[in-house]
DNA sequence: ATTTGTGCAAATCGTTTGCATCTGA
DNA sequence: TCAGATGCAAACGATTTGCACAAAT
């Protein structure tokens, strides 16, 4: 009993910390708990409402508007990426490197596909000189 | 004032009318009404506030319940697109030919990218012999 | 001490739903 | 006739907001 939570922290906390000092956060321990739950089991893919879920399930002490108020920040602050796929709920991605998805349409469930999977040509250009912000493949299948 | 409103269809209206009957739909007031703002003038990318709006503007009554209807109705019977770029709201496209996008994202306008435009190699197997329903891609550029 | 973050509950906003009434075939 | 459509208003669900209180520097 001396972490913030039932579930030891997968990553060391100063190291935790320290990332979120770098990107001019404060390590609280309500966002040391849920970055710890971002980033501390591999890759996700997670809606808001699934990590206020997890943190709660994990003996977190968070409110549902500090979840929504560290993803945004987190994701203001490039930890995170916020993708867009299903109008009802936004998923936020802990893979912030250029890459894919494909989209599960019954489940709901996204899974990345590595940029060297998809090949991209004859790209247009933007219009009126406007830089590309990011492009974002999405491969719908129905399971 | 012969017509359902102000303006003119630009469509003929028996050709609407078959256009409706041929995907199974009754060709009433409302649906012709709307059926001819989305395909009477040009490819469009509009929501469903945008869509009544326009409805209102050109003096056709419906209600906001039936624009979605309607336009989930068309979307289903292969009328129209439904595109999901930005969470607070869902983008339909009378262009139901295979292409993609790009996203204005100050401004929240769509523009189509003819599919010949685009392409995509490598692109992996979808997991467990899953079909693909549908590959969106989507550039965001910063307009 | 000051600034920043948190939690609660109420407010928002696009969208959906229930249901009574109308309309097209 | 009567299945299918429409309109209204209430319900919904994800997200946001206002504001008082607590925690971090």
């Amino acid at each position: 009993m001396s972490s913030s939570g039932n579930k030891k922290p997968v990553f060391n906390e100063a190291a935790l910390a320290d990332q979120l000092r770098s990107v001019g956060l404060r390590p609280t321990q309500q966002r040391m708990a849920l970055a710890d739950l971002l980033f501390g089991r591999g890759n996700r893919h997670i809606t808001a409402e699934a990590l206020y879920s997890d943190a709660l399930a994990t003996g977190v002490n968070v409110s549902l508007a500090t979840v929504y108020n560290a993803l945004h920040t987190f994701t203001a602050k490039g930890l995170l990426r916020e993708i867009t796929i299903d109008s009802t709920r936004s998923y936020f991605d802990t893979n912030i490197d250029e890459h894919h998805h494909f989209y599960f349409e019954k489940s709901g469930r996204l899974e990345d596909i590595d940029r060297a999977h998809v090949k991209l040509t004859r790209l247009p250009e933007a219009p009126d000189g406007l830089s590309v912000s990011r492009i974002d493949v999405v491969i719908r299948v129905d399971g």
